[in-house]
RNA sequence: GGUAUCGUGGCCGAGUGGUCAGGCAGAGGUCUGCAAAACCUCGUACAGCGGUUCGACUCCGCUCGAUACCUCCA
């Protein structure tokens, strides 16, 4: 395959081409969600980057072993928690199981997941799951000398890490920097240096979550489960590793140092990182309290919403915007994403009706190949979504002009049309029709009646009863345009 | 304070050393009984100040501003 596919590389910050380490197959391992709460907009972008990813590199002919992880071993949220756990803590105050609530918030993850268009990995393994690997990578670590265990805790030791390798390769950070900016709490006491990361707790009493392991009972260090599985689904040394901007320090840059410890080998080869979702130029986060729900926004049941927005409108308003960037959510960016996708959809309605023009040897007055290549270029320019939406809005214009017959379109050039949109819109950035009400044949027979009567008055040059039929019908939000064809209704 | 990313027209958002993003909104026009849709035309946009250059929004430096990460824990 002669893809000419650029990635840019976190680790070298640079773009680079992308060369599989055993083509035609590539590894990718992206960081899942932790099933604790409600999955809200900061979990669709991840989500649909990284499809957008697996879906072109398919398309590309690779063979793809895409491994999405669940984080369904607790941690904690944040201070104000007292060391408690994640999931530990939502169980007592619900009083389930903590795996009741991690299973529940995952069934909710999938489904919303699924509501966005969004492919299933090839795996999906639970850190719940995998204790032994993470425990056995653990022992390879201490026994290379780069771990060290207190009072049934296990710590990383990065100062001699560092001495040997780069500990801040990955974010930039330079360790001497963070070991003047921390400072001493009694809470990391056990650990020789403040930058150490832990690789096993051993859990308090109150702690429900719980394994058994050589150093005490107890629960995996957040950074391990990644680098375990990975390993285990994808080999020591795999191709593309991502996940969100906000996980590339601490999380990422440990996940380096344990790999390369524990298999004598550097673990990723592309690191992809996805920008944040801000709402009012904040992150959106849980910790912050001004996140939205993946239901609140289908629903539009949420203060900050203006009304409901379909996930296919969310995911459309996510692919505008390169995933390197920050994008920042508003009600009315989200309108003007509707609006565009409505205008992007209706396209390809119009795209099925057309015929070339005639005579069959009518040249088509555009360039159809250079759009398709112009879209190539963009999906292969590191994923540059933006760019190909672009042209297919391009490629809108050229099928309503024709179908106004003010431009000419060829046979050949037609299908190309149709293949272009069908490979781009629905293969790879994953967009859907949604049809929007199932209208049952009672509602159809009932419309078909309606706009033969009106059609009978129009005749009839009665355009007074003839608009007070379409406004009695738009207040039922059913919008009727009258087209060269005749009338088309549609609910709006 | 450190590290990183970034500052583009009313809004969202691409991109480039010297002709074009695109969407939404707005103005004018064509079409239409009207409306809608569609099509055509229209906007002194590139945070500020210097520098490099024949030429910078694009490269370099500084300033200002924004966001994330930088303590425990994940």
């Amino acid at each position: 395959m002669e893809s000419s596919l650029i990635i840019y590389n976190t680790l070298s910050r640079t773009k680079e081409d992308f060369q599989p380490l055993n083509p035609p197959f590539v590894g990718m391992y992206v960081c899942g969600p932790t099933v604790y709460g409600d999955p809200h907009l900061g979990h669709a972008r991840p989500a649909i980057t990284f499809d957008l990813v697996f879906r072109y590199l398919q398309h590309l002919g690779y063979k793809v072993r895409y491994v999405r992880n669940i984080t369904d071993v607790g941690h904690l949220e944040n201070d104000e928690d007292e060391g408690e756990d994640k999931i530990a803590q939502k169980a007592r105050v619900e009083q389930l199981e903590p795996m009741e609530v991690a299973q529940y918030y995952s069934d909710r993850y999938f489904l919303f997941m699924e509501a966005l268009n969004v492919k299933r990995p090839s795996i999906e393994p639970r850190a719940s799951g995998h204790i032994p690997e993470q425990i056995e990578m653990i022992l390879k670590i201490i026994d290379a000398g780069y771990a060290y265990v207190v009072n049934g805790s296990v710590y990383f030791d990065v100062i001699k890490y560092n001495e040997k390798y780069n500990y801040g390769k990955l974010s930039g950070r330079i360790l001497e920097d963070l070991l003047s900016n921390t400072r001493e709490l009694e809470k990391q006491a056990e650990k020789r240096n403040p930058v150490d990361f832990a690789l096993w707790k051993k859990a308090q009493p109150e702690h429900i979550m719980r394994w058994a392991a050589p150093w005490s009972e107890g629960f995996p260090g957040w950074h391990l489960e990644c680098s375990a599985m990975g390993n285990k689904y994808l080999g020591k040394h795999f191709d593309i590793h991502g996940g969100g901007m906000d996980l590339m320090f601490p999380h990422h840059e440990s996940e380096i140092a344990q790999s390369r410890i524990a298999n004598s080998s550097d673990s990723v080869k592309y690191w992809m990182h996805n920008n944040m979702i801000t709402i009012n130029g904040q992150k959106m986060g849980k910790s912050l309290g001004n996140f939205i729900t993946l239901e609140e926004f289908f629903t539009g049941k949420h203060p900050g919403l203006s009304q409901a927005y379909s996930p296919m409108t969310i995911r459309f308003f996510i692919l505008q915007a390169h995933y390197r960037s920050t994008l920042d959510f508003s009600n009315e960016a989200l309108q003007a994403a509707e609006k565009g996708f409505k205008k992007l959809l209706s396209g390809i309605e119009t795209l099925r009706k057309i015929l070339p023009s005639y005579p069959s040897d009518t040249p088509s007055n555009f360039n159809i190949r250079q759009l398709m290549d112009n879209c190539y270029q963009a999906m292969n320019d590191d994923f540059n979504s933006p760019m190909v939406i672009a042209n297919l809005f391009e490629g809108v214009r050229i099928i309503n002009s024709v179908w106004d017959k003010k431009e000419t379109i060829s046979l050949p050039d037609l299908e190309l049309l149709k293949n272009m949109f069908g490979i781009f819109i629905f293969d790879i950035l994953g967009l859907k029709e949604e049809s929007p009400e199932d209208q049952n044949d009672v509602v159809k027979g009932l419309m078909g009646l309606i706009l033969t009567i009106r059609k009978d008055v129009r005749e009839k040059k009665d355009f007074s009863t003839s608009d007070q039929i379409r406004d009695a019908l738009q207040n039922l939000k059913i919008s009727v345009k009258d087209t060269k064809e005749g009338p088309v209704w549609t609910i709006d």
